[in-house]
DNA sequence: CGAGGTGTGAAACGATCGTTTCAATCAAAC
DNA sequence: GTTTGATTGAAACGATCGTTTCACACCTCG
């Protein structure tokens, strides 16, 4: 389980890897270019090739890193336990906090499931997969002791959940359109943070056990 | 405002736009290449210079007829008119039956999403706006009489319910290996449909005016 | 000191990229 | 029948792509 890779070590096989985060987040696979993540990471090409033999090979190290990003942050507060809201509402915003802090792992996701069909390379489109099983187990049983609506398609609705997550930070030039602000900008992002857990909560039936959320 | 490219006509410019949406939507702006789409639109890349002059403009034309396939698939159904309720799930059925039909406008416009700020080619990435921005005047209107629940955040809410549909077509490898089977399945789409269609009714708080519609 | 494995610079590989060129084709206008 | 403008086929352009090559620097171990 290793943190996103660091851009300032003196290991060129860790830039070259914080680099092609970089690009890989920005451009996606096709549009990056291995010139490009070599320079930025101030390295050769042969050293890419030495590590991974292929940029393809890369591109599945890379969202590796994501995917351990994303576990490492929502675990510990789903661990913690806690009331059925306090739970989602903390693994949620835990997320939405270190997406605003650093929005390159679930740039690489969403270019990664786009590209899923033509490259599926060492199961890189399932570099969010144990993220979603894992609250679809948590919310499951939440069901079975009655803290979530029976009537809810939980199978369906938490992977859909997580899209409108997902998609909420993927559309950065949509946020600047609409509001004139990004999700770097605290208030606008606290707004969004606030919009979101309420679909989660509404869309689950999620019983208030907390007077303060009671809306 | 036109339609979606024809494949099957003699004009060989609509020819390459067809042939430019399936390869766009496949494999997003980087990843297509212009000898692929002259390939599959049986045409050669004179041509394709001499309709748009470049592969960003045939992009842009494609997003651009994207954009009106959407326009043109809601704005019926809410100029009709009718119960909150129903002016809610009539639009967003009929955006989710026609994606159903054919995914590729959706695949496209997220593309372009992420595209976005690299390469923003005439406005690409506003290909969704006015369809976001009809239904957030809609919902506008509705919270304004009553229907929709004071409290709600609509400006930030509707974008992002936008996101969760989009996202719900984009992941079409997810659905498969979450549930074995993929949205041109008629019970499946129709599963994923009355999930969506709930979360946007809890999520606006929408007042219930049909006596069928109240769960 | 020398041997051996690890890792990297510089240069080049063939392939493919988007685009351009130019002659040829076709239909309509005169 | 000739001319004109619109459109396309075939070939080639330079640029950039991912990858490979090979010599060399570096460290570790004997």
């Amino acid at each position: 389980m290793h943190p996103l890779p660091d851009a300032t070590t003196s290991d060129a096989r860790e830039r070259l890897l914080a680099a092609a985060l970089d690009v890989f987040a920005e451009h996606g696979y096709a549009g990056a270019s291995v010139r490009a993540i070599c320079r930025r990471a101030d390295a050769n090409g042969a050293a890419l090739n030495y590590h991974w033999g292929s940029k393809a090979r890369l591109w599945a190290a890379v969202a590796e890193r994501c995917g351990d990003f994303f576990l490492a942050t929502v675990q510990p507060v789903l661990a913690r336990g806690g009331s059925p809201a306090a739970l989602l509402e903390g693994a949620i915003g835990a997320l939405f906090d270190a997406l605003v802090a650093d929005p390159r792992p679930i740039r690489v996701v969403l270019w990664a499931t786009l590209h899923a069909e033509e490259m599926d390379y060492e199961g890189t489109a399932r570099a969010f997969d144990p993220l979603v099983e894992l609250t679809l187990r948590t919310v499951r049983g939440l069901q079975a002791v009655g803290l979530v609506d029976p009537e809810v398609d939980v199978e369906v609705m938490v992977p859909l959940l997580h899209g409108q997550v997902v998609y909420a930070f993927a559309d950065r030039a949509g946020h600047r359109r609409f509001y004139g602000a990004d999700l770097s900008d605290p208030a606008h992002a606290a707004r969004v943070k606030r919009a979101l857990l309420r679909t989660v909560r509404c869309a689950l039936g999620v019983r208030a056990d907390d007077p303060e959320d009671r809306r």
